[in-house]
DNA sequence: TGCGAGGTAAACAGAT
DNA sequence: CATCTGTTTACCTCGC
């Protein structure tokens, strides 16, 4: 929930957007056939779907007898594509059936792109034919004066949606991470289970377009674009967005032009803009894949114009990006849903109805009041630290009302987020900061960027920046770097935080100071830690009694068990063999499906049970899947004695090992969760005016 | 109601 | 002397 909400605030607008578009392209087809549909009529939401659905499936099948008719096509079913000659079905569908692309279709048709252009456009062609045949046969009338007002609402909505997507990408709301090696993609970029592509995968597809398989793309389908002229350079020849719908070409080509005018718009502003570009911080090229590095503004503006003009290239980088965006927006608005449902089974608000888009609002309805954003996502990562309008703290948090409170609000005082922090667990990996939080593993690029305050103690903190580090060690410095390096919250109030974090690291006997040759630093006292976790949640009468009821999100699954659920594998963070940042999204799928958290016992169902068995998959995992999965995973790596499977090993850096005090309970720790590795170089951060200075350098070593 | 956890503020001392 | 680091105490809210 906590996830969901989050991610829901972040990107809302642009689904919304995205969601009404959709709306409205199959109200737009519907109103040719039945000619009654109005924009405003939700009466005909069914009919339309069905009718795009309709749709798509006459389509593919044009598309798959098209290409069947052709010699050496490899059109027979899906199960036939091989990797020699893949791309024939890719292509079809990934025109016709976004969400059932597959990675490999994808990435094929980024950088094979077999279907020559004139085939491509027979195709389309008979896929229209096909569709006005449909529509043909079954519409009696047309309401012409409908169609072509739908229409112009079917183009501002889209260059709506369109000028919305392209400030998040040029906000860095939804960048891409460029491909730089160790680095991979953010939790945030977790892509839908429906095959979508993977975070992974979507790297590799940068690295193909920016790297040798830009010569793929000139070699095909781009260059002829581009010989059209229509639209210029800048217009794919396969608008994942524009065909995926089954709608006309016509259309297409109108949006694209939209698009086009609306790039041109964006360009121009941020020339004017003085400086300042999306694209660009920290004398580093933000254009994804790049990074080059810029002495100055100028420099860059040049840079962007010579490296990253209208070309092919940059065409189907932008293309990819694109991609990715849609991927989320795919993916955002099924964790959407199922936060309804949630929320509905809950018997809380709704955050939002479904049918009315707004714009982003990071302020669940349901529990927050007060501090409402104004921030629309482009201003999200550009202002995370503008204290006028911090982003409120809890509203991406789960939607328990006794949790949220506003814990952002300055003149809370010692006001808690108190269980807040139990649901979520961080996690490390060797360089680059994992998340994993149950409900909220997928806002690490959100608290990155935006003032949000962690919703995990102190202690927590401190102990995974520490565990976060190379060598398991930290001097106070480099803590408060880490801090706000990885949470815009802590770039202001330096004074505030600083002074709690030197308050906990004094307090908790389970962080010892060590002198250093180059000074003091801060380890972990691994089982210090645990034991004092172990006997908070020990200490909680409740928490066994809970545990049969356990079995939802009320307050059977109370703090406590939260707090064992959520530090379950904080331990094996630290262990850099089980960090492989390359394979972020994929791990954590091993076992998964066990179901059976038997080594803890009475764990909370209701925190797994966002994942139904048939929706497990391992690549790509959804954001939200992702961290249930996850989840169970860890439980299936317990044994009965709390002890994990083998991987992990105990902080080598541990002071003294404590042998006693064995944790009572089914201790869940030392379980490994997934990794969900995430590129935690990420610029923007440090843009923060009041960033604290220095040490930033050092995580790049 | 009491207790413990956690957050915040502040005082203080030693080191740099 | 200023700042940083580290310790300690006090007070607050919250959940149990």
């Amino acid at each position: 929930m906590m996830q969901e909400s989050a991610t829901e605030t972040i990107s809302n607008s642009s689904m919304s957007q995205n969601g009404l578009s959709t709306l409205c392209s199959s109200q737009l087809e519907a109103g040719s056939r039945d000619g009654r549909s109005s924009a405003g009529d939700t009466s005909s939401e069914v009919s339309t779907v069905e009718l795009l659905h309709l749709q798509q499936q006459q389509a593919l099948q044009a598309a798959r007898q098209l290409l069947l008719q052709q010699p050496g096509s490899g059109l027979k079913s899906p199960k036939s594509q091989d990797k020699q000659r893949p791309l024939q079905v890719p292509v079809s569908v990934a025109m016709m059936s976004p969400q059932v692309i597959t990675p490999q279709q994808m990435q094929q048709i980024l950088q094979q792109q077999v279907l020559s252009p004139q085939q491509l456009q027979a195709l389309l062609q008979q896929q229209q034919a096909v569709m006005l045949q449909q529509q043909q046969q079954q519409q009696q009338q047309l309401a012409a004066q409908q169609l072509v007002f739908q229409q112009q609402l079917l183009q501002m909505q889209q260059l709506q949606q369109q000028q919305h997507l392209l400030n998040m990408q040029r906000q860095g709301l939804l960048s891409m991470p460029g491909p730089a090696p160790g680095q991979a993609a953010l939790p945030g970029q977790t892509l839908p289970p429906q095959g979508g592509l993977s975070p992974a995968e979507l790297q590799q597809l940068w690295k193909d377009v920016t790297g040798g398989g830009g010569h793929a793309m000139e070699d095909n389908g781009i260059k002829h674009n581009n010989s059209t002229g229509a639209g210029g350079a800048a217009s794919p020849p396969i608008t994942h967005h524009a065909l995926a719908n089954g709608q006309s070409p016509v259309l297409n080509h109108r949006r694209e032009r939209e698009r086009e005018r609306d790039r041109e718009r964006e360009s121009s502003l941020h020339e004017e803009n003085g400086g300042t570009h999306p694209l660009y911080g920290h004398g580093v090229c933000k254009w994804p894949g790049c990074e080059s590095i810029c002495e100055d503004f100028g420099q860059f503006l040049k840079h962007l114009n010579n490296e990253h003009a209208l070309d092919d290239r940059s065409t189907a980088q932008c293309r990819v990006q694109m991609q990715v965006v849609q991927q989320l927006e795919i993916q955002l608005s099924k964790e959407r849903e199922r936060l309804q449902a949630m929320m509905a089974h809950l018997h809380m608000r709704p955050s939002e109805p479904k049918s009315s888009p707004k714009p982003l609002n990071l302020v669940s309805s349901v529990t927050m009041s007060k501090n409402l954003p104004s921030a629309s996502p482009p201003n999200l990562p550009q202002t995370p630290t503008t204290p006028t309008a911090p982003i409120t703290p809890m509203a991406a948090m789960p939607q328990v009302p006794s949790v949220l409170g506003g814990a952002n609000v300055p003149s809370m005082g010692a006001m808690r987020r108190r269980h807040v922090d139990k649901y979520s667990m961080p996690l490390s990996s060797g360089g680059d900061t994992v998340f994993i939080f149950p409900e909220i593993a997928p806002n690490y690029e959100f608290y990155k960027n935006a003032d949000v305050r962690p919703p995990f103690t102190y202690a927590t903190l401190i102990r995974q920046a520490i565990m976060d580090s190379a060598d398991m060690q930290l001097t106070l410095n480099e803590i408060y770097s880490w801090f706000t390096r990885t949470f815009a919250y802590f770039r202001r109030n330096a004074a505030t935080w600083k002074n709690a974090v030197r308050h906990n690291l004094s307090l908790h006997k389970c962080f010892v100071r060590v002198e250093n040759v180059k000074g003091a630093v801060w380890t972990v006292d691994e089982m210090e830690y645990q034991k004092r976790r172990s006997q908070k949640i020990t200490g909680s009468p409740s928490l066994v009694k809970n545990l049969p009821s356990s079995l939802g999100y009320g307050t059977a699954l109370n703090a406590s068990l939260q707090a064992a659920l959520a530090e379950t594998s904080l331990p094996l963070l630290g262990n850099p063999g089980l960090m492989n940042s390359g394979s972020a999204g994929h791990m954590g799928c091993h076992g998964l499906l066990g179901g059976d958290p038997s080594g803890l016992a009475g764990s909370p169902p209701g925190l797994l049970a966002g994942s139904p068995p048939g929706t497990l998959r391992c690549s790509p995992p959804s954001l939200l899947q992702s961290a249930h999965d996850e989840l169970n995973g860890t439980l299936d790596h317990l044994d009965t004695n709390g002890h994990s499977s083998p991987g992990y090993s105990p902080p080598v850096h541990m002071p003294q090992i404590h042998v006693k005090e064995e944790p009572q309970n089914m201790d869940d720790e030392d379980c490994p969760m997934s990794l969900v590795t995430t590129a935690n170089h990420s610029p923007e951060l440090e843009e923060e005016r009041d960033l604290e200075e220095g040490n930033l350098s050092e995580d790049l070593e």
